[in-house]
DNA sequence: CAGGTCATCCAAAACGTTTCGGATTTATGA
DNA sequence: TCATAAATCCGAAACGTTTTGGATGACCTG
């Protein structure tokens, strides 16, 4: 292991003192030209690279952002959230900065944050899955910790968020299905506390609404997000007298196992029941059949939640949130019928 | 923002000095019962945290293990990174650790292990995508710094990895085809200097090899890891006047992209020509129609490849690497043809 | 020649932590 | 009673950097 060069053995061997050979490298100005390509010139010789802590220590800051994911056991592996991490974590990199991912299972959260941000392990958070209610929100905010929400609240006033409008996406989807005829359609509803259920149960009523159809309270059901969630409940639904003839799905992953018990009933997917999904994760393209989904830029939403943030935490000139994006649809063969499948050309 | 909670500020309350507090709070024996819970006490109220930076400058511990993923763009949300990821995740903060992800291309990987290690940004590093001759295998060995890795590697006396058994792995997809009555089985090998691309191979001549069927080299086609590689490669091996009645890809990625092209000839995948896949991600169990693919339990590898990794950095006792995991192989409609897809209760 | 302006340099403090070596007090043993 | 040991505490240095507030001469101006 060869001695470290620091400030203090460049100063030795070029007989100037730390201080000189720090601002030397800075580039200010009261060094003189010759003394500057003296220490420039043994700096290179040696390859001198700022050690960053002690630059940090200094400043106070640690050069990284950190997510904390929400988790429970090996949950985090939704495509979702993989996507909205690569996405902070490449736009972070190019900054200059490190990614801290925290797993924490809820009771701990707020644990977490405090320690990150005491220890001044980040200088910066970023949130996911945003509460009604959020005490994390609140918490952050009252701390002063620079943070940025990928989803709204409404437990304190808080503009730096950025998310996608779940009432322009889930009325798109539902509209999609009333045009296709269906009027018997369930909705499995992603759990109550979290802000984006509100809106996207806001965008399916008004949906119904415009199209003259009455809401029935029976086909709205509450559940989890997970794949096993989506196939009891679909169960529970199509086992009914007078079953839906189209269920809409918290997210792709409950999409999938919607469209298990579908076929666990003897049924086919977008022939006898419509499927729809949210999220429009990788795979949805690929199930058996295609899924019919709101497609949300996830990678894109990652990248711009960090610059964002990182705006935030150098303090700049007001960025442009909040930012509401804006979802898409996507029709495919869950909801339009395996008939439109056979095409082929639409793979291209 | 609160005035920081420092040795300092404990040592002004109290009434002790900055290394009383200090050592109070280590644990060290020369420090009163009596003093020893007051100072403890006052830190637990005002809710201390040791500055991360302080501490590191100092020459300690940074409680963080770094993933460097070697990724160009938006690449990353291969889901069997993900959930490596999340298995060393989970596995770290158990142990107190954080996760520290720095995506990096390829060219400046090994600038940001330098980064990382000289400003003791992590304690320790996981390698994945191991190459026969890999440098990072090299600079890390040579300067002395924990890691394990994901995969093996031939460039240096190296046993801190786990691996899953490639051969058998692939020699068990391989038999599998041979015993439906394949014949010309096509394989689209991963990219050359990965490590797991030569066992895979191995295990491909072997299958063939016990049948006593000659490999063909024209069926043996390196491509890149993408789903537009696998799409791109089967067009090429379907047009051929003499097509393979199997393609094997190089992972599920890939092999989607062969479910495509396959369509895109009109031909039906199963049925007129079977596809094998690799990884067992769990989308492949949802594809259409569902792929037969060699499962990795990457979650548990990562969670493993941690619990080493942490073993080395606290120097324990030598831990149980290296590890050769045994891949599992999983027959599904990609090969067995549609009809065993219709019996419905295979999927519950 | 006195006063002022520049150009160039540096000592010291600061960030928060750990640790080395000693200092002070109290208890122990002969 | 005196020396010795043990218990408890702390000052100061160190890690590597940046920044503050001068200091030192050289040069100009009047």
């Amino acid at each position: 292991m060869p001695a470290p060069v620091t400030l203090k053995s460049l100063a030795a061997a070029t007989g100037f003192s730390v201080t000189t050979v720090s601002r030397a490298l800075a580039g200010y100005s009261d060094v003189s030209p010759s003394t500057r390509r003296l220490i420039l010139e043994e700096a290179e010789r040696r390859g001198y690279e700022p050690n960053l802590l002690g630059r940090l220590l200094q400043g106070q800051r640690s050069q990284t952002i950190a997510i904390v994911m929400p988790t429970s056991g090996p949950q985090f592996p939704d495509p979702f959230f993989a996507q909205f991490v690569a996405g902070v974590g490449v736009e972070a990199a190019q900054a200059g900065f490190d990614l801290l991912l925290s797993p924490q299972d809820s009771s701990s959260e707020l644990e977490a944050y405090r320690r990150l941000m005491t220890a001044r392990r980040a200088d910066g958070l970023l949130l996911i899955r945003t509460r009604a209610d959020d005490f994390r929100i609140r918490y952050l905010t009252e701390t002063g910790v620079p943070f940025v929400s990928f989803g709204r609240t409404d437990s304190v006033a808080h503009t730096a968020w950025i998310d996608v409008d779940g009432v322009a996406g889930q009325k798109a989807l539902t509209s999609h299905l009333l045009e296709l005829g269906h009027r018997r359609i369930a909705y499995i509803t992603p759990p109550g506390g979290l802000m984006f259920t509100r809106f996207r149960l806001q965008g399916f009523r008004e949906a119904l609404a415009e199209s003259g159809v009455a809401a029935d309270p029976a086909l709205i059901i509450e559940a989890g997000l997970s794949e096993q969630a989506g196939k009891d409940t679909a169960m529970l639904l199509l086992e009914r007298p007078e079953p839906p003839t189209a269920i809409v799905a918290g997210n792709d992953l409950t999409a999938i196992g919607v469209m298990h018990a579908v076929r666990a009933r003897g049924l086919r997917v977008g022939d006898d029941v419509a499927v729809g999904g949210y999220d429009g994760i990788p795979a949805s393209e690929h199930l058996n059949p295609p899924l019919t989904t709101v497609y949300q830029p996830v990678f894109e939403i990652g990248q711009l939640a960090a610059r964002s943030l990182l705006a935030i935490i150098t303090a700049q000139p007001a960025r442009d949130l909040p930012v509401l994006v804006r979802p898409q649809l996507l029709a495919r063969a869950s909801t339009l019928g395996t008939h439109s499948q056979r095409g082929g050309g639409a793979l291209d």
